[in-house]
DNA sequence: GTTTGGCAGAATGTATACATTGATCGGAGG
DNA sequence: CCTCCGATCAATGTATACATTCTGCCAAAC
């Protein structure tokens, strides 16, 4: 059992804390109070403490200046910069990758994806092999930053995902219920083989440009459902953090 | 006061931790038990796992897989990537900051930085003026990932750089003992004007082209100093976390 | 009316005792 | 002789009491 998953007071902790934040019990700006806190909660400050701290690492919360936490806001701005931060470190991703070659089998792994997330998505965007192409499309991420072959790299492009919003799978949700869901779909798709075959063909200039690009998708749904249809808003993680101006 | 700076017991646990890993007292991979530890430093597990918790946020530790800290240790593979990354992230900055529009205000401090930058590159590189030209290039590259006017790519870039051997300063010190230190001094000047040009002419691919090939001097002087001269690695700050293979 | 001093309370910072987990070593059983 | 079990010890995890610092308010002085 990995130390992330044990069943210690510090993960009741922090799972409750990301739990209160992503769903607005808990709102952007808000200080986190220990001792009010650890009662709620039904454990002491120490393992509160150590949530805190990672939370911190998550982005979710800071330091204030007088001490102790604070969680925090983001505006829309912040999004469409993060979602930019990941672009750029998968373009990374994939021109060291495309540069310092990948390995056959690795190439292999991330091409049985390929193949997996073709057969679903043409399909009808029915719950089950939604969620399917949710889970085939986090794992090409996945791949794709461990093409690299950098853990530098890799572990800046799991950092920056950690925001929820930023994250490859962040829209999907809203994306399922939006008009033109399919279509973007299927352009997607296109985009991760192109990334794939750039990378093998070591087009290392072009890999980035694409994987750059890919991320631009996200951006593009933010802007659908902030000008469209906020009611989407609720389909997307950590979309309650944002402080509307 | 800021909080970063209070005498506080954490505080001084985190500053002693540090000197001791950049000194190679405490090497990579070891383990930082923190009875012993906190016996050794003179104050209690609480501030210290405190402290443990932000070194980790710094990069110069890691959870092990059954609790606790170890110390990490990297490889030469990492400087460079580590190297490349903050490449690319001033050069997100660069790009962003001429896409968007920097304010004149703020082109106007960097050029002002820049024109004291000219006052002492051309100067012997005696002591004193050497020091001022570590603040000045330390000022430049703070502006400019300033310029960017995201907080998002700001927060990446002070945590990128947050691992000595990839700030900007990192080879400073040991450049100003390499033969072709003042050659190289000049370059890199070069480079930091061509950079401002290109934001305010809101030439973005220029701008981030740039800054991006700016970073790797970096890596010129780290293979130099490999290759060359060895003797050097001790003027590289956490150079020494450096694991040979 | 404004400012300043200090007091009260509530919050975080720290130490420490206790609980629990994980690893190592030795002995008994196969 | 090897294996497996259990005991023991040492490490981290947790709770809690105490120390310190911060904040807001009130009153007194100017």
């Amino acid at each position: 059992m990995s130390a992330a998953d044990r069943q210690t007071q510090s993960n009741r902790a922090l799972r409750a804390l990301r739990d209160r934040i992503f769903d607005g019990t808990i709102t952007g700006g808000e200080r986190l109070f220990e001792v009010a806190l650890s009662e709620t909660l039904g454990l002491s400050r120490t393992p509160l403490r150590e949530a805190m701290a990672r939370l911190e690492q998550e982005g979710l919360v800071e330091r204030a200046e007088s001490g102790g936490y604070v969680v925090r806001s983001f505006s829309f701005a912040d999004v469409v910069d993060a979602i930019e931060l990941r672009g750029v470190l998968e373009g990374t991703a994939a021109r060291l990758a495309a540069e310092r070659g990948a390995s056959a089998a690795k190439l292999n792994e991330i091409k049985v994806i390929l193949a997996d997330l073709d057969e679903v998505v043409p399909a009808d965007p029915a719950r089950l092999r939604f969620e399917r192409y949710v889970d085939l499309n986090a794992a090409f991420h996945d791949r794709l930053a461990a093409l690299s072959g950098s853990t530098v790299i890799r572990r800046e492009l799991d950092r920056a995902t950690g925001l929820p919003f930023a994250s490859p799978s962040a829209f999907l949700e809203a994306q399922e219920r939006m008009p033109a869901f399919r279509r973007s779909l299927g352009a997607a798709q296109a985009q991760h083989r192109a990334i794939v075959e750039a990378i093998e063909r070591r087009q290392s200039a072009r890999a980035e440009a694409l994987a750059r690009e890919h991320a631009q998708l996200a951006r593009l749904n933010l802007e659908y459902i902030l000008t469209e249809d906020r009611s989407l808003m609720a389909g997307v993680p950590g979309l309650a953090l944002i402080k509307i101006a």
